[in-house]
DNA sequence: TACCCTGAGCAAAACGTTTCGCTCTGTGAG
DNA sequence: CTCACAGAGCGAAACGTTTTGCTCAGGGTA
């Protein structure tokens, strides 16, 4: 039903080989292109991305492979990545793996039955077998947010010890002292970290390492977070100032405090979304991720690898995050 | 560098049809089928989609276009989708239109270079002049959350205008009098209808129209219902009541009352988020889309067409939302 | 015995491009 | 005048599958 190539031959008496050229910018002759042009409007023509890539064995295609797809943090940095990309004449192909490793299993080698050219995923775990095939194939990939094991990748992560640190600073110059961490299992590369950066600072602050029972390790979910925050005050001696260590626990936290309205009042920060951050009151300092900066590092790192340089060492790009400072009310509710 | 046919031939010295055979169900004598399992295992074979789809003309796969990756009401539509589309044996590329015609338009022809077998799309506008050409090619396509013109497409939508009406009936109920609506343009599809619910339903229960200056038309962003929520705060007779017309303007009119706390609080309807109503104190009434619905209609139109009856004359499908009864508190504060 | 059917396999022709050689101009340098 | 070379074009061979005929053996039926 579609027009291919024979069709514009037969209207303009071209080879396939002309007609090829002229789409791909070889030497042809003003008057032959105008009546390619010609035939291309006439016939409705659109070049078939499939039989190119299978001839020419690049698809101009890069996935994305996203570990949820309804996180604001992926969906930001996916757009951010689609412009950058489609600049440099790539295509995308975005999927979702649903927190789900086989469905994240699947994804991979759907990509690269399609031929993508290259991958960019936020993995689900440390641990992505299906990457070995990317690899046996010569297809580069960029991990984001978390590197994954085995290390032959690129990768682009922030710093999460500085950027929960700097929470803790933060909530330290404003004199607290007992400090709450809501966190996940350390299976997770970037829950391991936020935890480590926590102890840290909290020892550095106060002298001794955070109490047990003040690093919360969670599911990572939004009950995660209401439960975990409606765990901290319910203790004994509640902390006076709680952080949390992703959006789910942000969003659950908040939910929790609002259920506990009036009787308790940590001070707070967030983690990741500040639309979230001007919805509460008073408002919150947050952890934001440099979003654009990390979809940019992504895209150089891929392009870099797909434009030749194959034999560069995987190269793991870290970024700062930003604490973005709240209202000080926040932190005085805290203290009364 | 991958295998092919060719590789499993030479290890096994069967022909590539039955090789075909074998990956297509065909007859293979079970002693072949596990030889060539044996060489699938030794040389990680993989099928290739690229060379399959071109030669059956059927990539086993839909497109889903979005007219904005960053919103949970689609990301919760596609994560359903997929699930379904997946145990039909399709695999999908998601795109993203991020509020642009010209990106949709791009996105809807890289999607037909892809071979796509179908197409998911909700529109950025009414009118999506790209889709004659997946028409041209027999793909068919489905229209969720907004049909578009020419009509020649299944479509899912919600009764809009009774989602509304039934917000603007709990809220006279609660005795409300002057109830307000922001809205967006008449030119996009749901706010059209929501706002022609609204005006109906305001005129049927107080039996005069909704007062203009009530009916904010605005830009559909975050800041236009901050700006629109204000504005409404600030009228010499200022609404008791107002409904939000999508998740947007929820979200933009929560910054708006949290700012004016304590000076007004109107009672509240808001739109399509229900992880939001949770963080709002006291919790609002919401008006929910069935998503989970939405998305197995849209599928079930789509895999209709597929399995051949291409000539069914073109469905839409109206769907009822529900809403989500939030705390008394609310209706009576804002009475107050 | 003759017949037809079914299971199992093969060779070769697609699918719509790109790419590899090749030919044939005309042109400018030597 | 010759030669080399670049511009412009062509035919044919890929790319990795599926699909279309075809052959052949075996077995059940009449």
């Amino acid at each position: 039903m579609a027009a291919t190539y024979k069709d514009i031959r037969r209207v303009t008496g071209l080879s396939l080989a002309t007609i090829s050229k002229h789409f791909n910018g070889g030497n042809v002759l003003a008057a032959n292109r105008e009546r390619i042009e010609e035939a291309v409007a006439e016939l409705g023509y659109r070049v078939n991305d499939v039989a190119r890539g299978l001839r020419s064995r690049r698809s101009m295609t890069l996935g994305i492979v996203l570990d949820e797809l309804n996180r604001t943090f992926n969906t930001t940095i996916v757009s951010a990545m689609e412009e950058r990309l489609r600049d440099a004449g790539y295509g995308t192909i975005i999927c979702d793996s649903r927190g789900s490793a086989e469905a994240e299993d699947e994804a991979i080698h759907f990509l690269l039955g399609k031929m993508v050219d290259g991958l960019v995923i936020v993995p689900v775990g440390s641990d992505v077998p299906a990457l070995a095939d990317a690899a046996a194939r010569g297809v580069p990939v960029v991990a984001v947010d978390r590197p994954v094991a085995g290390a032959g990748t690129d990768a682009v992560v922030i710093d999460n010890r500085a950027a929960v640190a700097a929470a803790v600073d933060l909530l330290a110059d404003a004199g607290h002292t007992a400090i709450a961490l809501l966190t996940g299992p350390d299976s997770w590369y970037t829950m391991r970290e936020r935890r480590l950066g926590f102890a840290e600072a909290v020892a550095r602050r106060t002298g001794r390492p955070p109490r047990p029972e003040h690093v919360l390790p969670l599911p990572v979910t939004i009950e995660g977070g209401f439960d975990g925050m409606r765990r901290l005050m319910r203790l004994a001696s509640p902390p006076t100032a709680v952080v949390c260590g992703n959006y789910e626990f942000t969003l659950g936290a908040t939910i929790a405090l609002n259920e506990l309205a009036g009787e308790v009042t940590p001070a707070f920060v967030g983690f990741d979304h500040l639309d979230l951050a001007r919805v509460i009151r008073p408002r919150p300092s947050f952890v934001v991720q440099p979003v654009d900066e990390i979809a940019a590092r992504a895209v150089e790192l891929i392009l870099a690898r797909l434009s030749g340089d194959a034999e560069r060492p995987p190269e793991t790009a870290v970024l700062r995050a930003d604490l973005v400072v709240g209202e000080a009310s926040t932190y005085e509710r805290g203290l009364s």
